[in-house]
DNA sequence: CTGTTAGCGCCTTCAT
DNA sequence: ATGAAGGCGCTAACAG
């Protein structure tokens, strides 16, 4: 027998009597609002901090309870990954309406910073906060500040803008996420000599570029026998991408890993498959889908680096809450961790 | 733009007047008690179904609002990743508190069938629901099952109790985490010939067992390369892992991997670096700890398959209070991952 | 500066 | 089988 938590049943009137004050004066009190002597406010703080009291959520909610309305801003196009996101979002449709909110999801190309500056522009005054898959563009950072100065709150999304003045990034560390990619090249291919390639999407999405970096940073200084050929750029299309690896196979006879940095993985998959190659190329991935699954059971995927959509998904949501109720910052509680998944640990 | 969810402020009151019957009634329907005539009934769930309603969280929480008081039995001894789930439940106190919460620690010999289950059998009327780290043995799943029939809810917390009556387990399938560490040293010894040592706490505790059986099937079935020394056991414990690790490093040169199954990390990794042997031997090991994450810089672990004990701990506590309040199962909602850490993913 | 009071939405007796 | 009404704990508008 150790350790106890005390049930505490006391309520804001218990406290208003100890204290020898109404409920109204403890209230402020315990919300550091002002309009109270700064005796009186001792006074109530040491009978709240006499028991440890904890005014009752469910009370404080109800009595806030006010209907809002989010918008989340995903790019258009067929990345697997965003389409797991909008499933969550789907899939807490219990969850959001019980808690009178309302998320409306925005389809916009992300990709072109002009649309999407001007899709996050439009949003004023028409939601209480904007969860936004980012484009790290000067334009984007200024519809982002702007947002913010009129008062909405914002989190960017899988992809950041560091320099903006959104409140939280819901995302993982995309360096981290190279160079554990890397690592996992670096590691798989034990000691064998030869190249490696890097298919993105676009250097210029920052998560790529970071990624990129992080990768390039583990296999250039630890693996000195890897090479890396140049990063060749699919925009995360599967066709392209397709045609990309086949002649990077065909190309380099000694390639002996290759790291997708961004979507399209079907499309380096089938490359790989067609030439028989599976046993002789590391291939690491991001996201973990139906079809990464199966690659990673039929030997195709040696590992894939995932971030959890559905955390993702309730994370952006549960912060932008916070931010609207003005709760104390959950926030680094909510961070994103990065996953790798082989055959052996599929979720 | 795309998919919209309405605001949809509805309330009882709403829902009961566009049905034409009380309040009391929709609630009745909602909840389906008895007492409601079929016809009426069809008339309210029409109109919930009209407007897609759910009743508002804050107003039920706060009406059925008690304070309530779990258990969480927990071994005694010096165990870090338990240690750490003590930790996380401390740290929830503010959230536990603001919803009248209690959690009383209970250490206990968990190793030890007897106490355990008269442990378990004295929480009988004192507590709203149990947490128990249990042991696989009938006397304790006596006691898990009486204490249920009694009416309380009780979860298994990290090592389960398969035949019993709990109503649910939190923690990882270990079997797919042996099948893990078994998977990353086949993979990251590459082809080399050799040894492999497995260090367990005790064979006796299911979470080690089907631990053990995983790492088997892959080794035995995948890595032809590799030969599994005969389990050593050291009880979790520091100072005896590290004997055993000495003398299989002395008995095996050809050692290059070693899966150690429990707690007692450190014992392995100062024999493995006392040694001098961080370079050859692939060392896989469970939980992430500081200890762990200090390793893992220094590359004398390669790889942490890690749970996580925040999760487990919030899980355990946030299906408890499920339970107790009869919401609809979030069940498989909180299923616990299994998490492979590296040097260049570490949280 | 402080207190009073009317809700917030839901659940639950207690009547009918 | 159904309805009326009080109360859960907290907040905020309004008095003083």
């Amino acid at each position: 027998m150790n350790k106890e938590t005390p049930p505490s049943a006391y309520t804001l009137k218990d406290i208003a009597r100890e204290a020898g004050v109404s409920v109204a004066t403890v209230d402020r009190v315990l919300h550091g609002r002002s309009g109270v002597r700064a005796d009186t406010a001792r006074r109530v703080s040491e009978a709240v901090a006499r028991h440890d009291f904890r005014p009752l959520r469910a009370g404080a909610e109800l009595s806030r309870a006010r209907a809002m309305k989010f918008a989340l801003v995903m790019p258009s196009g067929e990345n697997i990954f965003m389409q797991l996101i909008r499933d969550q979002v789907a899939g807490m449709s219990g969850w959001l309406a019980s808690r009178r909110v309302a998320v409306e999801t925005i389809i916009t190309d992300v990709f072109n910073p002009a649309v999407l500056a001007q899709t996050l522009e439009s949003l004023t005054g028409r939601f209480d906060g904007v969860a936004v898959v980012a484009l790290d563009h000067q334009n984007v950072r200024a519809a982002v500040d702007d947002l913010v100065e009129g008062g909405m709150f914002v989190v960017t999304l899988v992809s950041d803008v560091p320099g903006s003045r959104r409140h939280y990034y819901v995302g993982v560390d995309n360096v981290a996420a190279g160079r554990t990619a890397g690592a996992l090249i670096g590691r798989l291919t034990v000691a064998r000599t030869g190249k490696i390639g890097v298919i993105a999407g676009s250097r210029l999405l920052r998560d790529h570029a970071e990624r990129i970096f992080g990768f390039q940073q583990v296999i250039g200084l630890e693996y000195p026998n890897l090479k890396m050929i140049e990063v060749v750029e699919g925009g995360d299309k599967d066709d392209l991408n397709e045609t990309l690896m086949v002649k990077l196979i065909a190309e380099h006879p000694d390639l002996i890993g290759v790291y997708n940095v961004g979507a399209g993985t079907p499309g380096v998959g089938a490359a790989i498959a067609k030439a028989g190659r599976e046993n002789h190329v590391v291939f690491i991935a991001h996201d973990f889908t139906p079809y990464t699954r199966r690659c990673l059971l039929r030997g195709i995927i040696d590992a894939i680096i995932s971030q959890d959509p559905g955390h993702e998904a309730m994370s952006a949501i549960r912060l932008l809450l916070g931010l609207v109720r003005r709760e104390p910052a959950l926030a680094e509680q909510e961070k994103i961790r990065i996953g790798i998944i082989m055959r052996d640990n599929l979720p």
